[in-house]
DNA sequence: TCCTCACGGGG
DNA sequence: GTGTACGTGAGGA
């Protein structure tokens, strides 16, 4: 018998168990076994369930059978099931699969979860839980205990040895015709590799591999170029690449796959996630703002393997806990709906019509100007007046109803979303208040970024419950929480109007309130009356020096609701809506207008804002200079968008579709929802093929279209300085620009910046944590 | 002027 | 392994 402590790394199916494998303290990886007997319930006619029990003992499955009693949340009762415990994890899915085609009729739950959830759940661990495991001669696991939770604020993360994939020059496509030497970097050294022979490549990675043995493999186009390339290299002449920790196992990819999701088509790589390493694929992951950290704390959260948390969406995480939630209370988990998609129903479409109150702001530019939020507003109500799929119509608490729609909530069983919601709620809400205390930068950050971790998790929790699929949706309960919100918002706003104040500004959970001469006291008694009032909390998010609420640009005298931007107090700036706030922009122009609301958050006062008008458009003309000399480069003029559709579908001649077709052209397998790169070389010209280059094949020699770039800043520039009383016409004078139209033909610059790399990945603020 | 196309919000 | 619907702006036809 032997004890080893560490962190919980990996967890996936083998043979007739299951692979575990910890890191020590050290650094070491141990390699351990465990057994699991993963279980599925299955409901049905008496006959139905017998027919079942039959066939699984005639074809000698390795199963146990019993009769029990279980709970279904929906059905809101117990329940007689048959339970099958698969004595084999890696047969679970098949076995599942094997029951569900054969016997339709039936009702299967708690049949759709990963082999490592389970284990997850049947051991009370979680992805980089710290561990003891009592393991004997054979490393089979006897015992597993954690003082560790999920719902630690503090811990400590293992040190882990990080190897970075990538190919040198710019992070651009390969897949879209980029190519550069492969890089290896770890211990603070990179590594070019280039070799004639393709086998001489091979073996430099797998010694590269070996020496450093990485946990953690970071790349960038791993997934979809590096790993797939190396690893038909290395078949193609039978040499073995040892990416997986685990030798036993083949590397197997998972394929791509598109689908449809917020209204447009997603596009997913192939994947290759490892076993006993991680992969992560920088250009295939979604690290948003809160990068590994946050990750890693999601992982924990939501007892998702660490290489499927960063590849899937913070909505599939959200479900995970639920799940969790349901399987801690011993509930049927129903399996997974699958029904096609339908066309949306008149009623489905009138709902939407009343989500989140909108209102039209007043436009222009408004001084000492509150705004008040209501924190965190939807995932809030679910978890204070428990809104959940099976609380909603409950007929035992008729007295208990959602204002407007009259819907009855349950008041006596709490449901499984605010369940899961609220000590979620909770802990965002602490590491809010940890990132304010601090002691130093680097901690106030790595608070920062959980934070931001949990905030994607509560934002996609409201999402998941009007989403049809979801295991815990259902539509009235995404009505129900929205009919809350209205009247809390509408109450916030009448208390703010019955104390003086006149609201400029209101939004789902925000409401923008000027008075003069208030005195910040004040804030806080309204702060206290609202929360009374409504049962919600809602905060002083800020007081803006001055907040300008743009006017449309089709009808200049309507103000639309979701563009505006302001400087608070504290000299912070709150942005939306505008070009910097879009990913379509390029790089170049979203640092111009940064630059120049940095000059303007330091106003303070009408007075101030005229004034800095001057150096505002020195700044302009700066970066108007920067890009008649040449100066900018590729990664900042890149334009980026998502392919809606095949790029033959395209109807319009725009850019986007003309250079599709030029990569298509090439040999570039295209998918709808990836994404495009490319540069603007001569918008102007006749042969629409020479408007615009894709990144990849873009070089010095095409230059790029400086009239063009210059006029995406001209008006990018307007957005800020508009309201100030200065429009795209005034600054072209201004800043000796001539007019897009009549323009004979744009004048070609060719670059002479050198491309230098950015940073590869953040890492830092985890690993001072782990030295403490 | 209409249609096509892509994007944001949330904290 | 997948949140919805709508409003906004840009630009081609």
């Amino acid at each position: 018998m032997r004890r080893i402590t560490g962190w919980l790394f990996d967890v996936y199916a083998f043979g007739d168990g299951v692979s575990v494998w910890l890191i020590d303290a050290e650094g070491a990886a141990h390699h351990l076994h465990d057994t699991l007997h993963p279980t599925f319930f299955v409901h049905g006619a008496p006959a139905d369930l017998r027919r079942v029990c039959e066939w699984l003992t005639r074809a000698r499955l390795p199963v146990r059978l019993a009769r029990v009693e279980r709970y279904d949340v929906f059905a809101r009762r117990q329940m007689v099931v048959l339970q099958v415990a698969v004595q084999i994890p890696t047969l679970f899915a098949t076995l599942v699969h094997r029951v569900a085609t054969t016997f339709p009729m039936l009702d299967l739950f708690t049949a759709d979860l990963s082999i490592a959830q389970v284990y997850f759940f049947e051991r009370g661990v979680f992805p980089l839980a710290f561990c003891e495991a009592i393991v004997n001669d054979a490393n089979l696991i006897v015992a597993m205990n954690t003082n560790d939770s999920r719902w630690a604020l503090e811990y400590r993360l293992p040190p882990l040895r990080v190897m970075v994939l990538q190919m040198e020059g710019e992070h651009l496509n390969p897949n879209h015709g980029h190519r550069g030497a492969l890089e290896i970097t770890y211990e603070d050294r990179t590594y070019g590799i280039s070799a004639d022979d393709p086998r001489e490549i091979i073996a430099r990675v797998r010694a590269y591999l070996e020496r450093g043995d990485p946990d953690l493999i970071i790349t960038r186009w791993g997934d979809s170029f590096i790993l797939p390339q190396l690893l038909q290299l290395a078949r193609r002449y039978g040499l073995a690449l040892p990416f997986n920790r685990d030798a036993r196992i083949a590397p197997r990819p998972r394929p791509a796959r598109s689908y449809f999701s917020y209204g447009r088509i997603i596009f997913k790589t192939m994947t290759h996630t490892l076993c006993g390493r991680w992969h992560i694929d920088l250009e295939n992951a979604s690290l948003l703002d809160y990068g590994l950290d946050g990750a890693f704390e999601l992982a924990r959260l939501t007892q998702q393997p660490v290489q499927q948390t960063v590849r899937t969406s913070t909505g599939t995480g959200i479900n995970a806990m639920e799940l969790a939630t349901a399987y801690a209370h011993g509930y049927l988990i129903p399996y997974r709906k699958r029904e096609p998609e339908e066309f949306k129903s008149a009623r489905a479409l009138m709902i939407a019509d009343k989500g989140g109150l909108t209102y039209q702001p007043i436009a222009g530019i408004h001084h000492d100007v509150a705004e008040l939020d209501f924190g965190s507003m939807y995932p809030t109500i679910m978890a204070r007046f428990n809104v959940s799929p099976e609380t909603i119509h409950c007929e035992c608490c008729l007295d208990s109803r959602a204002p407007e729609l009259g819907y009855s909530i349950c008041r006596k069983q709490r449901g499984v979303v605010p369940d899961t919601l609220a000590p979620l709620i909770e802990k965002r809400f602490a590491y809010k208040r940890a990132k304010k205390d601090a002691p130093d930068a680097e901690r106030k950050e790595w608070y920062r970024r959980l934070a931001s971790a949990h905030k994607w998790l509560l934002v996609t929790c409201f999402g998941y419950l009007g989403y049809k699929n979801a295991r815990f949706g259902k539509i009235e309960a995404h009505e129900a929480v929205t009919a809350y919100g209205r009247e809390a918002l509408l109450r916030a706003k009448d208390i703010v109007e019955q104390r003086g104040f006149r609201v400029l500004h209101a939004l789902t959970d925000s409401l923008w309130i000027h008075k003069r001469k208030t005195q910040d006291v004040e804030y806080t008694e309204l702060v206290a009356a609202i929360e009374r009032a409504t049962n919600l909390p809602i905060e002083l998010e800020g007081i803006y020096k001055w907040v300008a609420f743009l006017a449309s640009r089709v009808d200049a005298h309507n103000a639309v609701p979701h563009r505006y931007f302001g400087a608070t107090r504290d000299g912070e700036l709150k942005i939306r809506g505008i070009e910097l706030r879009r990913r379509d922009t390029p790089e170049f122009i979203k640092q111009a207008q940064q630059a120049i609301l940095d000059e303007l958050a330091r106003a303070n006062t009408r007075v101030e804002l005229i004034a800095a008008l001057p150096r505002v458009l020195q700044i302009a003309a700066e970066y108007v200079d920067r890009l008649r000399v040449g100066q900018v480069a590729l990664r900042d003029l890149a334009m980026t968008y998502c392919l809606s559709r095949e790029p033959s579908a395209y109807q319009m001649n725009t850019l986007n579709a003309i250079v599709a077709r030029e990569l298509a052209g090439r040999g570039v397998n295209l998918q709808p929802g990836e994404a495009i790169r490319y540069i603007i070389t001569d918008n102007a010209a006749r042969v629409s093929s020479d408007r615009a280059r894709a990144a990849e094949f873009w070089d010095g020699a095409w230059g790029y279209d400086v009239a063009r770039y210059t006029e995406l800043l001209v008006r990018a520039v307007e957005t800020i300085t508009q309201p100030l009383g200065l429009d795209a016409p005034a600054l072209r004078a201004a800043l000796a620009c001539e007019h897009p139209n009549g323009q004979p033909r744009a004048r070609l610059v060719t670059p002479i910046a050198p491309m230098a790399f950015g940073p590869l990945f953040e890492f830092a603020a985890s690993k001072s944590i782990q030295q403490k």
